[in-house]
DNA sequence: TACAGTCTACCTTCTAGTAGGTAGAATGTC
DNA sequence: GACATTCTACCTACTAGAAGGTAGACTGTA
């Protein structure tokens, strides 16, 4: 049983940290010596440059992400139960400020200037995104629990670009309760009919 | 008559360009210097600092955005027609490519590591914003032109929230076209009860 | 002995910003 | 009208520091 976290751990999770407080430009090697207590040429050894660090983080987080949202899948079948987990969980994030963006909502703003690698990474992670939140509506349309407007794709985009937007709004307000605040009517009107 | 841009004009719409592709951190003043064709020490001449340049900008962004939106209240009376022309506005923004993100809604995103003189404007941005929206919804619910399910406040926020996370997706999925499909319905649904 | 992980010491390039100067237009003042 | 002055807009040349990155030595462990 070992638990401690590796250097490169350490390294990621920090980076991560920083990333989300200003993107791709917002850091620097030299940042991440100081937080975690190395030098900035053993970060090298751990991550020869910067796309390399920065493509392992998205691409860390895009499996963790996946990984998280077929867990509330196994965990409820309930559709909407599902929406309101996913939303739950970015809320939480936000309220303890662990981690108040979603990274890749954050790096789309900067997809011109990203490494073409980094931004490979950012794209899947909102075809994914979208294609959870189709199939999870369309499952809840098909059994009469949801109620959609548009088509389940269409849905699913303005869903994702409200929870996104909803983050940016909580950051630009300095206050979380306004992510709640956007996503609550959110999630009930997709119920309306049924209230 | 004198529409000849001046140089300091020519500075702030090229650091404007810039600055929506990549954010504050993501240009610099040999970017621009390449650009207008100046020497990088006659920009500090114009903006002695990059703070001073950004913070510029954002105010005139800023300006540009308050007279717009107090012209549309001129053109048209109608709340649904004025939220469907600033729609429509950020629509062909998009579309032409010619301005495809709100400024203030990509530095909200790097707002921890903004200077603060820039991150109070991206703020005002944000509320004038929401007011806006606000006071439009507000006055097409009470002349029942429009359906609320929840407060003036709180739909105008995720009408705010829906748009700026439309522009992040359309941007990750280098498809103009995606903004329409998250925007379209969310002006259907505040008339649906009349459609 | 091999090697992973870290170090010191360095390199190059980019960064914002400064110092000091020049040409020319505008503005006084005699 | 002629002059000195001041201002504007730009320049070349420079700085200090930060950026990402490299080379090679050291150190502990298998």
């Amino acid at each position: 049983m070992n638990n401690l976290p590796t250097t490169s751990d350490s390294i990621l999770s920090c980076a991560r940290a920083l990333i989300i407080a200003g993107g791709y430009n917002g850091f620097s090697y030299a940042d991440i010596a100081d937080v975690v207590g190395i030098r900035k040429a053993s970060i090298h050894h751990h991550f020869p440059s910067k796309v390399d660090l920065v493509r392992t983080l998205v691409a860390r987080y895009r499996e963790e992400a996946e990984a998280g949202l077929r867990n509330i899948e196994l965990q409820v079948a309930d559709p909407l139960e599902q929406l309101r987990i996913y939303v739950g969980y970015w809320e939480a994030c936000i309220a303890d400020a662990s981690a108040p963006l979603c990274i890749c909502a954050l790096l789309a703003g900067q997809l011109p200037v990203l490494p073409e690698e980094v931004g490979l990474e950012v794209r899947a992670h909102f075809r994914f995104l979208s294609g959870w939140l189709t199939s999870v509506l369309e499952r809840g349309a098909r059994n009469g629990q949801l109620q959609l407007a548009s088509s389940p794709r269409a849905e699913a985009e303005a869903f994702m670009a409200t929870i996104h937007g909803a983050m940016l709004s909580a950051r630009a307000y300095d206050d979380p309760k306004i992510f709640g605040v956007v996503t609550g009517p959110l999630l009930e009107r997709l119920t309306f009919a049924h209230s």
